[in-house]
This record gives C-alpha cells, sequence and structure tokens, in this order.
DNA sequence: CGGCCTATGTATAACAG
DNA sequence: TCTGTTATACATAGGCC
C-alpha cells in the first residue's frame, strides 16, 4: 500500500507474492505479539505458508507455550466447573492442544529463523 | 505509536487498554484476511479477549471456513497417503478441526459486529 | 463510554544492486 | 532471488466531544 494503492486480490506474479508474504508475516506476527502484551491477552497467529514445511505459528517460543498451558490449568485447579464444557474452555482447549503439539514439532533452527525474521525483542 | 513513542508493555490504564485492544484487534484481524488474499495462503487469527464471551477468529466466515474444510477434503481423496501422520496434515487437521467447531459456536450477531469492527469489505 | 479527528510513527510497494 | 532503500499509504495514541 504505497507508491501504488494495491487492490485486495491475489498477487500472480510468483516474485512479488513471495517478498510481499515474507514481510507481511514478519509485520502480522509482531503485531500479534505486540496485541498480547499491550492489551495482556492471549492470541495465536498461523499462516501456512506456500511451500514452508510447517506454519509460522506465534507464540512459538516454548517459555510462552507452557506460560499460557500453566495458566490454564491452574485456573482449572481453582475452579473445577470451568473444566465442564463450555464455550470459553472448550475453545481454550482445542487451541492448546494445538499448541502442545506444536511445540513438539518445532524444531530449534525454525525457532531461530523464524525469531531472527520478527526482529524478536 | 503515534504522539508518543508507547513501549511495549502492558497498559494499566483499563480504559485505555481497551480503546487499544479494539482498534489493534481490527486491524489484526483485516491484515490478517489481506496477507490470505494477496498470497492465496491459509492464515488463522484468535484473540481471547479479557471480557468477552468468545474469543474473537478469523476466518470466521462460512463461506471461508467450508472452503478450506472442502480443499481439505478433496485433497485427502485425491492422495489417501496424505492421511497419515506427518506434519502438514497433522496440524491442517487440528486447525480444521477447531474451526469446525468454531462455525458452530458463532451467531450471527457476533459475526455482524466483527465484521462491521472490521469495516468487511 | 463510543466516535471522530489528526499528528506522527509504521508498514510496505516499488525500485536498486 | 534476495537484501537494502525510499516514498507513500496506513495505523494509531492522544484529544475532543
Amino acid at each position: 500500500m504505497v507508491r501504488k494503492k494495491v487492490k485486495l486480490a491475489y498477487i500472480e506474479n510468483d516474485s512479488c507474492r513471495r517478498v510481499t508474504y515474507r514481510k507481511r508475516v514478519k509485520n502480522l506476527v509482531k503485531k500479534t505479539r505486540e496485541l498480547s502484551v499491550l492489551c495482556g491477552v492471549d492470541a495465536c497467529a498461523i499462516i501456512y505458508g506456500q511451500d514452508e514445511q510447517a506454519p509460522v505459528v506465534w507464540p512459538s517460543s516454548e517459555e510462552e507455550a507452557k506460560r499460557i498451558i500453566s495458566d490454564y490449568n491452574s485456573k482449572s485447579e481453582l475452579d473445577p466447573s470451568q473444566r465442564g464444557f463450555n464455550q470459553y474452555t472448550f475453545l481454550n482447549d482445542s487451541v492448546i492442544k494445538a499448541k502442545e503439539r506444536l511445540l513438539k514439532l518445532q524444531r530449534k533452527n525454525r525457532e531461530k529463523q523464524i525469531a531472527n525474521m520478527i526482529g524478536f525483542g
């Protein structure tokens, strides 16, 4: 959205599309992190790239995922009724399971790559 | 990030935090959609607001979720080996299940609210 | 609180090497 | 193709109703 007002449509040119993809993923992840920190909410971003083996996921660090899982578990202990089948725990559960699985799948070098990509810190 | 370079830290003031939350969620969802359309990739954003019943989720429309599920199913039919336990289908499966569940949970008025919030279209 | 405004910081399309 | 630069559009903090 700059030297020309780009219309919201699939970018046909492969080269342009990939450049745009990398730039935008980087900032999408950055924004997700900012929202989470600034507002103290849990947020999650998942992007399935075209050729990439694993999707880009945030939160991706072990620390972050552990914190979220830990929060969830401690809440459940405090109030067992929260384990019931309601919308909130239901959805949280799905996301947490996905996160747990992702944790196992992520490779150290992949994490470093993404961290570097978004200019982590 | 404007009339003052806001530091990346939890916003203590309740009122400011909620205003920032609404503004940023709106744009995060918009950006997620843009990335998805421009680059032809599947992307997903989930934000657990503080007081909201349901998380803000994108994609949230029935059409979009159906398209993704349909894509997945047709791929599986074409190549049953893809159903095997590998990273790609594994992760897709998790996300799709989450989306299917979200579909059932979403209320029409909630959708309208979000659509309006992000200035859909 | 919920919108709207606007000055300013950011994101990014196009370009250059 | 990827990385760096730059000009311009976009996002948004702080005000004001």
